[in-house]
DNA sequence: TCTATTGATTAGAGCGCTCTAATCTTGTAG
DNA sequence: CTACAAGATTAGAGCGCTCTAATCAATAGA
């Protein structure tokens, strides 16, 4: 059996209590009790009981968390900012997955209640709201890409329209006017991307160009060749917003297929900044989310609610950036007779 | 404050040991008394509090996690995996990350044990062999990439060795004869890696080529370019193993830019079958890991020794398999000279 | 009628800790 | 030398549950 408090005290000749004062570093602690306790706990190979702590002290260290997709770069990103803030604070994580089921979701965070946590962030839930005014009747409760209109929660978003917007005004800005977006139809986040391209252009006077698409890239495949049917040559968008990064490769390897160069022909930006866009070999500009720093941000809306710090609900919405590379170019006038070279 | 055992036990008119029976589903409680407990724990939203029950059980339902990187898709696949066989027996998840660095990963460790896990999971832990022996001290451990001769330890790897001659193999059989491996450098899986492919290529009386390169996309470019500058052209090998499939999206890139093709004039083979080889676009052949299975696998030996069924150690060396893609093609002599290839 | 026997229920101690209030030491001022 | 405040230490109750052993009720056997 592991030792306990009472081990300690009795190898250091103390009380308990005096132990968990230590344990505790209070400062109402003599220096010479203290040094004898650390070295007893040390000798004893001594470590405090987390959840005998907490069910004492009737306060939690612990945060749930519930991932609806791990395998999504996005999530592990926003989990790895949510630990290293946490890990710092002394809270530590405990994790369940939804597997974007309403069910195995409500059991998920159902599980994570029964710990008793400090607090709960659910990344992305597909749960119905309601749920969560249940969950946030039990622990302060944040949400991460979802937005809710309880006073209870606190939400950390990131601006799609205010990303979708960057996009337009680069392209805008290296001389495009033909400009669609590609679509990411239902998937999360995708409404907010689309309005956020339609306001933006006819904020500049020009038309959207929308083709309804999907974040894969065989979806974007799709998408370029059926713009390449729609339009004549010379119609065609000389640029590309496309849903997410996945989607903007998909429609490149289509646009190459066709003989169009990118960025040359068509400029394309991607969203989100994933591990796939900074490779060399496709170095594609794209918009980038403040992953970590939304999952840091999570933490501190809970934590300032743990310590009650706060009642009034906190909405984050973080401003992506764009990330330039090698996918967008000026747009120059350039008949088929007088193309210039490449790279100038 | 939540309702507690004692107030469904009031609201039921029983007293607290049944109630916690019933909790339990204990058989010896009689149907009416289970009803009416249940409906009070309904009707007070009565949930029971894990750690308190862990506390007097002097059981635990947790088991601790500690993951290098979450970023890395590898890891973000295993513990899916292992989180849905979790989930499926009962166990809950208790994450943290290391970092990579031993510090911080042993402080991770030792975070996770104050919270007197069931058992606890280590993905690629980098601390020495002696720190996980103090853990295993404490409860069952099993090691994820990352081999142990310790008897107190399972471990879980795939077969690194198996994956390389898979890719060797597999250029052999369409013909090719000069095989280069680019070599992962210190990551982990890459000395092995490379010895399976050393290994394969004597065993088919064929010189096997090194060249160091590292884990990144910049570093497979950096190992081809090597190659070029090393061999005159129709030396050149006709096949790349690489390291994983980053380095080999480096390395087709700077194939591309000298004027060769992939497949045509060079195959070339990854490693980990990441999100990136499946994308059209690429299409890279790659030797695919059972990632979520590897998870599976080290939750049930994990759960073999909480439960005290096994006290042998046990080494699961998982068999990779290969993705067949469009990277590799058969190798045709096409030389200027008509130089036969070399070997036969 | 009385005692076993079986099954259902409960009292009460205890898991490893925290926390309040009480007690024990000092040091210092009068 | 006494009084008392301030600091250091400890006793003991209690967090929400489980678990053993004891109690109780009901039925069966003698």
């Amino acid at each position: 059996m592991r030792p306990t408090m009472e081990d300690v005290a009795a190898r250091a000749g103390v009380s308990r209590a005096l132990v968990s004062l230590v344990m505790r570093n209070s400062p109402k602690v003599s220096d010479t009790r203290r040094a004898a306790v650390l070295r007893a706990a040390e000798e004893l190979g001594y470590q405090p009981h987390v959840m005998a702590r907490s069910l004492a002290s009737r306060t939690s260290t612990v945060l749930g968390v519930m991932v609806n997709d791990l395998r999504n770069a996005f999530f592990a990103d926003v989990v790895e900012g949510l630990d290293a803030a946490a890990q710092a604070a002394g809270f530590d994580l405990i994790l369940n997955t939804g597997g974007r089921s309403p069910t195995r979701e409500w059991n998920a965070v159902h599980t994570l209640l029964s710990f008793r946590p400090a607090g709960i962030i659910l990344l992305s839930p597909v749960v119905p709201a309601a749920s969560i005014q249940v969950a946030a009747k039990q622990c302060p409760v944040v949400l991460v890409s979802r937005t809710s209109r309880a006073s209870t929660v606190d939400t950390v978003n990131d601006d799609g329209e205010a990303g979708s917007a960057l996009a337009v005004e680069h392209l805008i800005g290296l001389g495009h006017r033909r400009i669609a977006h590609l679509d990411g139809g239902g998937a999360a986040g995708a409404a907010q991307r689309r309005r956020g391209f339609q306001a933006a252009m006819r904020r500049h006077g020009l038309e959207p160009i929308v083709v309804r698409s999907e974040h894969t890239d065989t979806g974007g495949e799709k998408a370029v060749r059926e713009l390449l049917a729609t339009y004549s040559r010379p119609d065609l968008p000389t640029g590309l917003v496309a849903g997410n990064d996945f989607n903007a490769v998909g429609a490149i390897s289509a646009l190459e297929e066709d003989g169009l160069r990118v960025p040359e022909d068509v400029s394309v930006v991607g969203y989100d900044n994933t591990s796939l866009a900074a490779l060399r070999h496709l170095s594609l500009t794209t918009v980038d989310q403040p992953r970590t720093e939304m999952g840091r941000l999570a933490f501190e809306a809970l934590i300032e609610r743990v310590r009650g710090e706060r009642t009034e609900p906190v909405r984050h919405l973080l401003h992506p950036s764009l990330v330039v590379r090698a996918t967008t170019a000026e747009f120059l006038i350039r008949s088929k007779e007088g193309r210039p070279p490449r790279g100038t």
